[in-house]
DNA sequence: CTCATTTTTTATCATTTGTAAAATTTTACG
DNA sequence: CGTAAAATTTTACAAATGATAAAAAATGAG
């Protein structure tokens, strides 16, 4: 999935504000096992996922707790650093070998007041944002773990390839062993 | 809290912008019980609560789950219907005698096209309400039923006043039973 | 104020889920 | 390819939560 795909898959930009946005990103390649993003920090990067696996977890009481993943064509970003510059919870850890598309936000906000089409852009990120965001909250709320699992499985199969059953376990909310449980059961 | 302190608190308007706004905004009164939208619908309105509390409710198997309150200040909205024009999870019940705000959406597009601040209007409410659902996200993965209901107590004590605990032990993800339990311990 | 209704708490028992540890399978790498 | 390490599954037991029913308390209409 290339920049401009990403972008345009977005919000629709004239040519000189895509340009503009272009500017302020690189591309940059880090190993498995990599932490991009640390909870205690405030962000000045956005990422777009170009190939790879990653994941965001938070520790609490020395456990960590996943919860997001993230693949080809999705973004990588602390919202609190990005909205509210302000530290996140989220850990990044990439799980595979990544190509990331990195933005620098530092003159986001610039262009924000002066473009029109790049104001729009950053609205329609957002509230595309939100979207998901809402949508695995009332999947939590909603759904039972076992529910959320097959869920998974039909939306995202490759995840569950890629990504080790502890992590899913622990963003579905479970054990490892409940979810051994659930695996061995809808066999 | 008046109309133009809410869109203010959001992004500062020009004069112009906001009277254009405010052109589509009326003010409306409904009564306590009152069903303000339905999952089944796509709604064209969104609104701001000048007074009263409301929850958000999905219906699944034949059981209520109550995944947000909103109180003086908040917005009530489906955000499905907003941002992407298609039916919501959620059904909006009046839980006190309600002053709202009415905003309807029809025209809101257009000017998100035609007026920058309007479109950074339009940013900035969609980068809060993410930062909002992002942190309930969090909380319901990271806390245990226990803790969220701490820090709801922490966080908005008058809610636990105005919402019957049934309500609150749904929105916890726990039996009203659990809940009990819960506050009997605590004390 | 009183009575009926709704809401909340308490008690009991059944079920689910977690913890810990062992057994098995898979993966990584020399 | 073989071995060590990591990941996953299984088992047994303990703890937490849920379901149900019933009692107690609070609320509201007349």
């Amino acid at each position: 999935m290339n920049i401009d795909e990403i972008l345009n898959n977005i919000y629709p930009l004239s040519d000189t504000s895509k340009q503009l946005l272009k500017k302020s990103i690189t591309e940059v390649k880090y190993k498995k096992g990599y932490i991009l993003l640390r909870a205690d920090k405030i962000e000045k990067n956005i990422y777009f996922i170009k190939k790879g696996v990653a994941r965001a977890y938070s520790n609490k009481d020395n456990i960590e707790i996943t919860f997001w993943f993230g693949k080809e064509g999705d973004t990588i970003i602390s919202m609190k650093s990005y909205i509210a510059n302000q530290k996140g919870y989220e850990n990044i850890e990439l799980l595979e070998d990544c190509e990331l598309y990195e933005l620098k936000t530092t003159n986001l906000q610039k262009l924000f007041d002066e473009y029109i089409d790049i104001a729009n852009w950053g609205r329609r990120f957002a509230e595309k944002e939100l979207v998901k965001t809402e949508e695995r909250l009332i999947s939590r709320q909603v759904r039972i773990a076992t529910e959320r699992y097959k869920e998974l499985l039909k939306d995202n199969p490759d995840l569950i390839q890629r990504i080790q059953l502890g992590h899913i376990a622990s963003y579905l909310g479970i054990t490892q062993v409940s979810l051994s449980r659930i695996r061995a059961e809808i066999k």
